[in-house]
DNA sequence: CTCCCATGTCTACGGTCGTAGACTTCTGTG
DNA sequence: CACAGAAGTCTACGACCGTAGACATGGGAG
């Protein structure tokens, strides 16, 4: 009756044994996931340990600090190419179509705009989450639109929906059908790509 | 040498001589500018009372907890006139001008915006600033637009804008000139509060 | 089979947090 | 001038934070 030390129980993930790549992932995942749900600040190294299946120490052996793990959990988090869907003329449209899509009330879905949003108020992550929109979001938007300008504004009001009906929960946003609300976020950003149809 | 009980020198404002209302007055003064930079879980209850020339416990006897100082503070920096510039067809060009000013890089005003991205974080932070936004920006908006959903994605662009440019400070939007990201910023709102114009 | 080192845990420290209760000091009133 | 009550402070508690150092343990190489 090892109850303590078997992993499969505290984690829910499948038995890992001693296996340290496995382990750092482990806490990477979890850590992607906890800030994103409660911001840098509102997240304990022992949270993210508990639900990674280790101890709290463990996380500094890997990652040398909270900052550092914070740092590497942003880099994934803002890596894959999601803050822009299609390509050529039909980009605003489907982009806004994702957007209202992953900001449904019921979506429950994690993503980095949640995490830029929960952790903007800590000055160090709000730095390090900068040079991970330069480095990533900012340089896909950047290259399909040649227009850093344009490409930093779609950022914003894609942040800003984010907020307003994700966070918030602001009344109009979450209540408005779906379709319609599409169709006018995808104006916005109409007038983003192409200036001369504002 | 009475140095310690003066309270001329530990708040910087003037003499206050046992002035109850006084006193409410300077604690929410300096709570409206402490979240507002920092946030409401990157300030302490003590931080507040220092800079209002107080003790930590006074803040509990007068607004009973944290999150109740928090909620009048809330109630000051979102009741001003603040979200919009202008009317009529010169409200989108206007309120995109002050934005842009308010936002410069150098500005480093506070406003509803700041304290409202760096709050964002805590849930129940968050359930105030929704209340404090239907109450008073949202409504201000509304009954100049007609129109709830474009009102909110006004909010959510400013927003957005406050986030990239002040709190993060991104590179394009940092070094853009001021005229013509107001112009583009203008062309949204325009979008927002004329849509057949998308 | 044994040993060694990577892997992981335990205990603890100094610090900050929100806030409760007892205490002190000032001020307006009789 | 005395005094009651308002205005404000002091001390303390329990909880959590990030992290440092010593300790335990398992698994692959000889």
């Amino acid at each position: 009756m090892t109850d303590r030390t078997d992993p499969t129980e505290p984690g829910g993930r499948g038995a890992r044994r001693r296996d340290a790549a496995a382990t750092r992932q482990a806490i990477l995942d979890a850590a992607v996931a906890a800030f994103t749900r409660h911001g840098y600040d509102g997240v304990g190294v022992r949270d993210i340990a508990r639900n990674a299946g280790v101890t709290a120490m463990l996380i500094n052996r890997y990652f040398g600090s909270k900052e550092r793990l914070f740092a590497e959990a942003v880099d994934v988090a803002f890596a894959p190419r999601t803050v822009i869907s299609g390509t050529g003329a039909d980009l605003p449209g489907a982009t806004a179509r994702a957007l209202v899509t992953r900001t449904a009330p019921d979506a429950e879905e994690l993503g980095p705009f949640l995490l830029l949003l929960r952790s903007a108020a800590d000055p160090s992550a709000a730095a390090i989450m900068r040079e991970a929109i330069a480095r990533h979001a900012g340089r896909h938007l950047t290259e399909e639109l040649s227009d850093g300008v344009g490409a930093e504004l779609m950022l914003a009001v894609q942040a800003g929906v984010w907020l307003m009906r994700s966070v918030l929960g602001t009344t109009a946003l979450v209540e408005e059908e779906p379709e319609e609300l599409a169709r006018r976020i995808g104006s916005l950003f109409q007038v983003l790509v192409d200036p001369a149809s504002g």
